[in-house]
DNA sequence: GGCCAGGACACCA
DNA sequence: TGGTGTCATGGC
């Protein structure tokens, strides 16, 4: 095989039983946390690197504001969402993320989301990470919470327990992540949407950057060998 | 008071 | 292609 196209992961037959365990400890997680698409879309931008708590206040002011449609926030001034932005973080650059993004949808798909979600999965996911703020987990968090979409969502707590668990590198590709997911399970939205909520909720309580509590994470009768964390 | 949080991008070698 | 700095608030 070339040196190039060594593979970053390893075959992964026990994955849905990774997926049971989860499921069957910590239940469901009734994602994604929004009442509407366009709310989640919101959310999926603002939570970049961001506590979701945070998010929520955000999603709080804008609600207040009452600008949780593409139609209204398009009319709030810069200076005023920038200010509502406030508590999610990184609130200037966010404010512009938004602002591409209701650029994309008005321009393609005339101010609808409706529409958008009519097109096909392979080009609005090329559209998306086209707009400048939105890469590949933000633009696969939109087309999975949102558009309901077989795309699994690759995020920082599901590439650190991958790699814990060795089954990836901890460089690997975001490609390969995902699709050490989408070809070792059914090609079943809900089911990816309901693994990467899983994986999350483990990531926070037991897969931390710095001391992993691995003794308590249900996972744990899955490992062959203690952990490396190099 | 430091670390972290459901990233993305520009810039550099 | 891969590494590094930047963006920023709020909770623990």
């Amino acid at each position: 095989m070339p040196r190039h196209n060594h593979p970053a992961v390893f075959s992964v037959p026990q994955l849905y039983r990774f997926y049971r365990q989860l499921f069957a400890q910590l239940g469901p997680q009734h994602w994604w946390p929004g009442r509407t698409r366009f709310e989640v879309i919101i959310g999926a931008i603002l939570t970049q690197n961001t506590n979701w708590i945070n998010v929520e206040k955000t999603l709080r002011n804008l609600r207040r504001a009452s600008a949780l449609t593409p139609q209204e926030l398009a009319r709030l001034p810069q200076t005023e969402l920038t200010r509502l932005l406030r508590p999610s973080g990184y609130f200037r650059q966010k404010a512009r993320k938004l602002r591409h993004f209701l650029h994309l949808l008005q321009q393609h798909y005339q101010g609808l989301l409706s529409r958008m979600f009519r097109a096909p999965t392979a080009r609005l996911r090329t559209e998306l990470l086209a707009v400048n703020g939105i890469g590949e987990e933000t633009a696969d968090s939109i087309l999975l919470y949102a558009g309901r979409r077989p795309v699994f969502v690759i995020d920082s707590y599901t590439r650190r327990i991958l790699h814990r668990h060795r089954l990836a590198r901890a460089n690997a590709p975001y490609w390969q992540l995902q699709r050490l997911f989408e070809a070792n399970l059914p090609r079943d939205p809900q089911l990816y949407n309901e693994y990467h909520a899983l994986l999350v909720a483990v990531g926070k309580r037991y897969c931390h950057r710095r001391e992993p509590d691995c003794r308590a994470c249900p996972l744990r009768p899955e490992l062959e060998k203690p952990y490396e964390t190099a």
